[in-house]
DNA sequence: TAGAGTATCTTTAGTAGTAAACAAAGGAGT
DNA sequence: ACTCCTTTGTTTACTACTAAAGATACTCTA
């Protein structure tokens, strides 16, 4: 038992991580994959194998050479817990290391509340449970608003109505867990640059449609976040000079017209609907009603007049269209594709839109691979609380070889 | 004389260009500043004192602990070339490691001449000169369009009509230096990220007002050059619905609108000029004609919405103004505030616009910097090239200790 | 069936880097 | 003057990592 090597080890961390991500792996193909010398892997998969950590598979049949001898994780206990924030409930949710959810809760909340900090706690740690969390690697949490302050523990969000929340100390202090926090979307961009359709690209763009327009920004590898932690807020894109005033005060912006309420005082406008919700109207566009089909094109040929300016000024490789709005996605699309394209600068016409399925508890999963995507983060610039993710997974591995 | 470490030393050519960059700087300050330990930087400067590439300079002053020994470059003679492209000249500069231009030159060109990759071949290392090269780590290009490839070897320009051009290997091979290519306003940026306003800062967006209207656009303390190098193309944010037509082919394009061409055609439309130049109108709202003065307060008011776009979606510290439009920044100005901040989220309301005096041979020395800033990319994505100007930078400390 | 070829893994010898203890050189309080 | 404090720079002992050469285990070809 080596009592040195108390430091963090984010090349072991990377192993499993990977391993646990892309699934088994010979050492070769992880020294590829982690850009590390084969005789390091040799060293380090030893340590691991001799730990417990990983198994050997069977070999692979040859490729012209020396079989591989694939590995694989041995743990698959290793995880982490998701929470997303909503002004009305809380999801959460368990993943494996390999991004799968394996359990999954909701609950009602109520952000506006004097005791919502307490009851969120308390919500929290009723889901993971009392005993043994020496499995879990952490817990991500994704909320609308940003994160201030390099100790990532201040909250803002003006959808919550929160205003300097010490939401990171309070579940740190209640769960001895390590918490990462970041803004809903950047989590999603996340998920999808770790398990979903970003993987492999360095720059893209996630637009999320849901009661608000926002996007989650991929570029150089790296989630984008801005200096104050408010990258991504599209849906305040000015679109039309004197439009409607928005929530943010300015005039005309992207949200105001096509954001679930800009869309309902537009239905209702047009005489489409009279009180009811935007599922009504979704389901009498579903139903091939022209007027409501003609919210959704108007709507979508304006989101794609202001993609396209993104799409101008950041040159993604792919643009993920994701939220509870993508499932009437075939009727913004009827707007989308003609303006998107027209206003793209020739040499990005062709750029691809993926709308990616829907399932409610994917944005907790996306708060998950915050803490599951540590490990991946070479830069290492999660900070201190990501520092202590990745001691977490070499302690693991000390808990598992003592027993 | 060691004959091993042929090998790239990237922390010997960081303690240059550092020195070079930010003037001289005690071990210990270097130490933290490169965030390496004081160990390694008594070993690595004992080295480059001993090669003479660096002096002990005098003591400082003590801050309550043992004076400091402040290390500066000893050779100033290292430097680089940087060249702009435009569509009708070449700018040429020579630059110390410190940033600061020691030599200029403009030369007539024709970018769609047959000859024109000859020529500019010629014109290059005409200015370099014959003799030795030793000192000159490389040269830095930048041009108005995209570079493909990683190679970094083939060009693309709608404004200089250029379409796959081999410039790279063409000025590799003529004058046998390290060549980098890039956007010719990702380049400024960089040179802003180095010496200039954004120096300090991992987020913030360079905006040149010029024939056309660009970014240059840096994200977690890297520039963002997008999937096809295309990155920062916000002349094509669509801004007006069935606007003018604009180059790319779109309609209503901000470059379209406020573009030098536009400019012009509201100036004639007003009836401002008959024929006759933007400097004739610039000169008209110098002197106090009101009609002049309105053009650019609307060409302000539309780019203030436009750049507030792009402030929402990134969320940079600092917005850099640039470019020879700049300096009628004064007239763009009245229309710019305004709309520019009514149009921010609340929170990014006070977010800084600074406008920067304007020379020439800035965007050359921009181009340079592509050079003198590849030490600094601890992330090494230069490639192939940059690895050449880390290697030159400490073969010249070779050459130096031979000499 | 005996190479030739090729890809995987291992060993060896060496470099780059760090932490920690120590030495050096001053300032400030008593 | 003497001690305590602070900061700088150096030495020592160690870890992490790599390159290069070799060992291993297969496929393919003649």
């Amino acid at each position: 038992m080596e009592m040195a090597a108390m430091r963090t080890d984010a090349n072991r961390a990377a192993i499993l991580a990977h391993l646990g991500a892309r699934g088994p792996a010979s050492r070769a193909d992880l020294a590829r994959a982690l850009d590390l010398s084969p005789a390091l892997l040799t060293k380090l998969t030893r340590d691991l194998l001799a730990d417990g950590l990983l198994n050997e598979l069977e070999h692979q049949p040859s490729r012209g050479g020396r079989p591989a001898r694939q590995l694989g994780l041995a743990s698959n206990a290793i995880g982490a817990i998701g929470l997303k924030i909503a002004p009305d409930h809380l999801t959460l949710v368990e993943v494996g290391i390999d991004g799968v959810v394996t359990r999954t809760s909701t609950a009602g909340f109520d952000a506006t509340d004097r005791l919502a900090l307490r009851s969120l706690v308390d919500i929290t740690t009723g889901f993971i449970g009392e005993g043994d969390h020496s499995q879990l690697l952490g817990i991500g949490v994704g909320l609308p608003g940003s994160v201030l302050g390099q100790s990532e523990d201040l909250v803002d969000s003006t959808q919550l109505q929160w205003n300097q929340v010490p939401l990171g100390s309070a579940l740190r202090s209640a769960t001895g867990l390590p918490v990462l926090i970041d803004n809903n979307v950047s989590a999603l961009a996340l998920a999808e640059a770790l398990y979903g359709v970003g993987r492999g690209h360095e720059d893209f763009l996630v637009v999320t449609i849901g009661s608000g327009i926002g996007a989650g920004i991929v570029a150089n590898g790296a989630i984008v976040r801005g200096h104050t932690g408010n990258a991504g807020e599209i849906g305040h894109i000015p679109v039309v000079e004197n439009g409607p005033l928005c929530q943010c005060g300015a005039a005309g912006c992207l949200e105001a017209l096509i954001g679930q309420a800009g869309l309902m005082r537009e239905a209702t406008a047009r005489g489409i609907v009279i009180g009811g919700t935007l599922a009504d109207v979704t389901a009498l566009a579903d139903g091939g009603d022209h007027d409501a089909q003609g919210v959704f094109t108007a709507a979508g040929k304006l989101l794609g007049r202001a993609i396209a300016g993104v799409v101008n000024t950041l040159d993604p490789q792919i643009v993920v269209v994701l939220g509870e709005g993508a499932s009437s996605w075939r009727h913004w699309s009827r707007g989308f594709e003609p303006s998107f394209r027209a206003a793209l600068i020739p040499r990005k016409r062709g750029v691809e839109v993926a709308v990616e399925a829907w399932q409610d508890d994917r944005w907790a999963q996306g708060a998950a691979c915050l803490v599951l995507g540590t490990p991946f983060d070479a830069t290492g610039v999660s900070g201190e609380q990501g520092e202590r993710i990745r001691t977490r997974l070499t302690e693991v591995r000390d808990t598992e070889a003592s027993a």
